[in-house]
DNA sequence: ATTACATGTAATCATGATAATTACAAGTTA
DNA sequence: TAACTTGTAATTATCATGATTACATGTAAT
């Protein structure tokens, strides 16, 4: 199992408009940057537009950042982008057997588990911003 | 997207295997606790013992654990069912435009963060061992 | 107002992973 | 030999993903 690359991909997005700021970031420019369908694009956008991390019109071309890039972290995008549920990073099998002590408590044992498991994780992302992002894309392209 | 609950179940074999050391753990018995099938059991438990974790031999009734509790690792069981790759907890769209700068560095600049945000979450893995969760379980059982 | 073009969104499709189930070969023990 | 177990493959239903097509809706320029 991965998490789905709308994570990457909406990176990607907020990246390359803030770097095309002097332009206009169309579904299907971004697309052609991203190497997909304008319609997955739109589809992404829109769950950007939805956290408030974007603003888009119907009708008018291109679609704009709607906070600082030093104000969006990586966790932002990530929840914007539905990739991973709220405590549901990892699967507890249902139905454990409530005969058996071990099937009794396993669902109550591991919960926290992985709750914490999945925090750390997310911790990680919470610590970047889109500005470390594309600044890091800056560094490259210099040294390029 | 989530992951296996191989992972979950597999906890929950090895819990009850030692829990019930004094007894003949079959598949089918595991199986019963866990509530699947006996097959499903024992597709983890080939898992488990190509990765060392438990002893187990064809036509021999009953699985046993091949490490003491406190030298398995929640990580040595996540690696054993095989539920994330290294580096793939995340995915990152392939074939972005090289054409373009953002194209061009994107999986570059991403890979090593999402590879820090798996190894934060594998960190709290590799920090419980399975005499942990037993140890929770048997204070739980207790208190009811 | 008509034309041209953009976004928003639903429907469809192929693909791949999961978990359950069935079936059976092969090994073990009484 | 009979009864039982593990090992493993094949089949199935379900679900998420990502690509694609289509079209309604919205905007702007002429």
């Amino acid at each position: 199992m991965s998490i789905s690359s709308r994570f990457s991909v909406g990176i990607h997005i907020l990246a390359l408009i803030e770097i095309n700021k002097s332009g206009i970031s169309t579904s299907e420019f971004l697309a052609g940057s991203v190497n997909t369908n304008p319609a997955v694009i739109r589809k992404i956008i829109g769950m950007l537009k939805n956290a408030k991390l974007v603003k888009v019109r119907p009708g008018i071309a291109g679609a704009e950042l709607a906070k600082e890039l030093s104000d969006i972290t990586l966790f932002d995008v990530y929840k914007a982008v539905n990739v991973v549920q709220e405590k549901e990073l990892f699967t507890v099998h249902d139905n454990p057997n409530p005969e058996c002590p071990v099937g009794r408590h396993i669902q109550n044992t591991i919960e926290p588990i992985f709750t914490a498991a999945q925090l750390a994780m997310e911790k990680v992302l919470r610590s970047l911003t889109l500005e470390d992002v594309v600044k890091d894309i800056a560094t490259k392209e210099k040294i390029c």
